[in-house]
DNA sequence: AGGGATGCTGAGGTTACCTCATGGTCAGGT
DNA sequence: ACCTGACCATGAGGTAACCTCAGCATCCCT
C-alpha cells in the first residue's frame, strides 16, 4: 500500500519533519542514544550542573521521568551525579569527560545531517525559508 | 530552565512541526482517538475494504500492532471486521457508519486546525513554502 | 498431495512515560 | 527555636504502544 501525496502544506511539513526526524534517530545509532537522552546530554553539557527538576522541565516531562533518563547516561557513563552544595535535596548532574566527547561528537553528526538535508537549498532559498518558518513560530 | 533559540534551520523546522503536532494531538482530543488510530480510520475509509496487514504497511508497524489499532478501532464502533470473500485467511476491515461521520469531522477539524496555522503567511508565501519543502523531499 | 509462504492473533516482553507515596531538606512566620 | 508548608529526588507500581515468537488456518505452487 502506497504512500499517497496529500498535496496539502500542513502535511508537507510534517512529512519533511518526520524524514529529518529518521535520519537524526539514525545517526544517533552508533552511540546507542534516544532522542531524549541526547537532548539531555546537550542540556548537560552546557549548563554544567543542572537539577534532575530543571532536566525534567528541558525535557518537558515529570521530574519523576528525569531521574531515569539520567540514569540511563550514568549507566553509560556520561553524566555523574554530585550533590548540590548549596541545598542537600538536590542533586547536579554533569558531564564526564566521555560525556563531552560524546556530546561532541553527536553535535557535529547532527550538524552534517542537517547539512545535508538542506544541500539542494540555494543560500537564498534557505534564508527564505528561515523567514518564512520564523514566521509561523508567532 | 527557558527553551534556547537554536538559530539553526533545521530547528526551525522540527520547531515547527513539533507545534503544529501538539496542535493536532489536541484537536484529536475531542474524540479520544490517537494519531494512529485517526491514521488508520482514514486508510480505512478511503480504501473501503483494507487488510490488517495492508494497514500495517499503511501506518509503519508490525502486522501484529495493526490488530491492536483495530481492536481500539472497533471497540469504539468506528470500524468492523468482515471476512475477505477472496481469502478466507484475511479480514477486512471496513468503516461503519459513525466511523465515516467521524472520520469527515476530523478531518474538518484538522483542515481549520492547518489553516490557523498558515493563516499568517500571504498566499505566494504559501506558495514558495511548498516548493521549498516539496524541493527538500527528492 | 505435499510443503513452503501468508494472514491474523494469543502470549509475553520492552520502553518510555505517568502518578502516588516517602524520607530528607529548606525557608518563612510566629 | 520550632512548626508548617513547599520542594527535591526516588521507590513502587501502572499504562500505552510498540515489539517478537508461536500457532493455527488457509493459500498457492509443483
Amino acid at each position: 500500500m502506497a504512500e499517497e501525496p496529500t498535496g496539502e502544506l500542513g502535511d508537507l511539513l510534517m512529512r519533511v519533519a518526520r524524514t529529518q526526524r529518521r535520519r537524526w534517530r539514525e545517526s544517533l545509532a552508533p552511540w546507542d542514544l534516544s532522542p531524549h537522552q541526547a537532548r539531555a546530554l546537550r542540556v548537560v553539557s552546557e549548563h554544567d550542573g543542572v537539577r534532575l527538576s530543571d532536566l525534567a522541565e528541558a525535557l518537558h516531562i515529570a521530574p519523576r521521568s528525569a531521574t531515569e533518563v539520567a540514569d540511563g547516561l550514568q549507566e553509560r557513563g556520561l553524566v555523574e551525579r554530585t550533590p548540590d552544595p548549596g541545598d542537600r535535596r538536590a542533586v547536579l548532574l554533569r558531564p564526564t569527560d566521555e560525556g563531552r566527547r560524546v556530546r561532541a561528537e553527536v553535535g557535529r553528526a547532527r550538524a552534517a545531517d542537517n547539512e545535508a538535508l538542506l544541500a539542494r537549498l540555494s543560500a537564498d532559498d534557505r534564508a527564505t525559508l528561515t523567514r518564512l518558518l520564523t514566521a509561523l513560530l508567532d
